[in-house]
DNA sequence: GCATTTGATGTAACCGGTTACATGAAGTCA
DNA sequence: TGACTTCATGTAACCGGTTACATCAAATGC
């Protein structure tokens, strides 16, 4: 029924559980034949360690908690990714737990964590730090990842939102935009409070009016801001969306509305997201290497760990990539993207 | 420096352990000014539970391991944003555990799972299931998602493969196709050999003959298809393709190659992820709810270790959504995709 | 040949919780 | 008032490993 233990081992053996455990864990002063006498017993029970037990006594699990917002798509799917690379190669493995809300009993799952994990990548840009820090162990070692604090002891990993959106800005305005507006993301996000600051405070620098409209992050929000545009007479003959999504929601529906993109607006998003460069006009945007990003934070989180005080915040820029949604100069490289245009109704 | 135990919390309210135990653990059978007391304690201390020692003497860890061939992208996220929702219900936890490779120490990692994980759910399309079984701690409940076994004694959850690629090769046929060519996945994957299994059933029974080109899954290896098909005189109509990453390499590649789909040729698809509906035209394919699949892997798995005995295997078929890259009827609704065509060359 | 070192093996405490059972105080009933 | 029940609380064993330390036999030094 249930699993042999080392005692049922040794047992079988005859030998004591000290020797099973050292010859389990291949430690050096044991004779051949006991070793032999050892794996004869384990092999005939079938006996496997018990990793619960072993952690306890250790006080070492060898799992990392990750704590991520709702996240979809390869957004996810390449963070993940990244982390279990450098987790794996660290020999750990990624306990997954998602904070779907800000309610309190989500956070309060956080404390279940210890015990269970030897660190935790907490992703919550959207969750108060402050109820976040009370909430977890304090002998923990947490590494943030793009949390919007600003004053905290702890280590953090974050896109240089702020920069990516100046350099975005800068870009569309050295390529002759002037009537540039930003679809901003949720207000309760500081990724996207970040990226809003970073385009405001370039507008503002040249002297241009900025001009924030809302949305979520969510590609419908984008189609919203079109059907806004194309029902003004003085258009913008810009978009900088926060993220992809709504930069694709947009550009499919101000094409629907008859614009051309980039000639009558250039469309510009965030995120490099697969999807940009599929869709036509391929969409210029902010390129963060997500992976990269999950394999840092995991190396980072290791380090912490493994005993080196970590308490800075490290900054990950992103890299603009120019496509075929504004009308700057061509990219290094041509595209490989497929042309097609909009359909005559 | 360490973190506080149930011990110190003890004696610091200067009662039992066991009374601690049941003020945390919310038992019934304790007078209110003892819960006071304990709660102030473990307050002023900032105590945490371990749930390392609490899951060794429950002999319960409240996680589940899971066990994934290296995914990528939509298929990958939906998949264990379907998982993470039916375990977070149950109130366990994702243990994420990538088996890259067939490699021996890969698969001897699954042993280390004891102990560390309630049940454990696989998916190892490209493992031999021998040598799976063979280090798998009997004791621990499993359910193979998707595996390619036909003799097992354990639970299972599978795609009906052979019966997708049935109907879409029916559906090609019927629609006026006969030079219909597969673009096959890996060789050692099951899915991808009842996939080709599929189609040439059905190609057989219609004596048509099989023409069958060999891809790994990835992108890339559908715009390789494409080059070879652009060479060819006597070209296929239609390219069913053995998973919707490698029909979206595939038809952007054709159509940069100067033909029209579905006009000159029909693209199809395998798994329906969401990309398949953004691209342009909208790729036809046989839709597996990803995320349901997970849920369902899931749901099945605690029904296990809930001590329900099921050794069944369940099939989830596959439902052909037919889009715009091939000819066929339109669907029962129609599309709501953007609709976008080949711009002349 | 006897004292001393060396090294394999065994005993038992420990990691930090849970809980069966023992204990003893308070409440019930005759 | 004494016997019996009820119920909160404490003691200690247990989950399944690891490992400090004790033990003892063999090898070494004189």
């Amino acid at each position: 029924m249930s699993s042999p233990t080392i005692r049922d081992v040794a047992r079988e053996a005859a030998v004591s559980v000290a020797s099973v455990s050292r010859v389990i864990n291949g430690h050096s002063n044991v004779r051949p034949e006991m070793r032999a006498k050892v794996e004869a017993a384990a092999l005939a029970l079938g006996f496997t360690p018990h990793a619960g037990a072993r952690n306890l006594s250790l006080s070492r699990t060898g799992s990392i908690g990750v704590v991520l917002p709702d996240l979809h798509g390869e957004f996810f799917s390449e963070l993940v990714r990244g982390m279990d690379g450098a987790a794996s190669t660290r020999e750990f493995q990624l306990l997954l737990s998602n904070v779907h809300s800000e309610s309190s009993p989500a956070v309060a799952a956080l404390r279940t964590m210890r015990g269970r994990v030897d660190g935790l990548v907490v992703m919550a840009p959207h969750i108060d730090p402050e109820l976040l820090f009370a909430q977890l162990p304090s002998s923990l070692p947490v590494l943030l990842l793009n949390c919007g604090t600003d004053e905290h002891d702890h280590a953090e990993l974050r896109i240089d939102n702020h920069a990516g959106a100046v350099a975005m800005t800068e870009h569309l305005i050295a390529t002759g935009r002037r009537r540039i507006a930003h679809l901003a993301g949720p207000q309760d996000n500081s990724e996207a409070r970040e990226r809003r600051r970073g385009y405001e405070d370039v507008m503002r620098a040249h002297d241009l009016e900025p001009q924030v409209m809302s949305g979520d992050f969510l590609e419908a929000s984008g189609t919203r801001a079109a059907e806004q545009i194309l029902a003004t007479e003085q258009r913008p003959d810009a978009l900088f969306a926060a993220n992809d999504g709504m930069a694709i929601g947009a550009l499919v529906a101000l094409r629907r509305g008859g614009l051309t993109v980039p000639g009558d607006i250039a469309v510009t998003g965030f995120d490099d997201i697969p999807l940009t460069r599929l869709v036509s006009p391929s969409v210029t945007t902010m390129s963060v290497d997500i992976a990269a990003l999950g394999a840092r934070a995991i190396e980072r989180l290791c380090a912490i760990i493994d005993g080196g005080e970590d308490q800075r915040v490290e900054m990950a820029s992103p890299r603009l990539v120019i496509r075929e949604t504004c009308s700057g100069a061509t990219g290094s490289a041509p595209s490989t993207t497929q042309h097609v245009r909009n359909r005559e109704k």
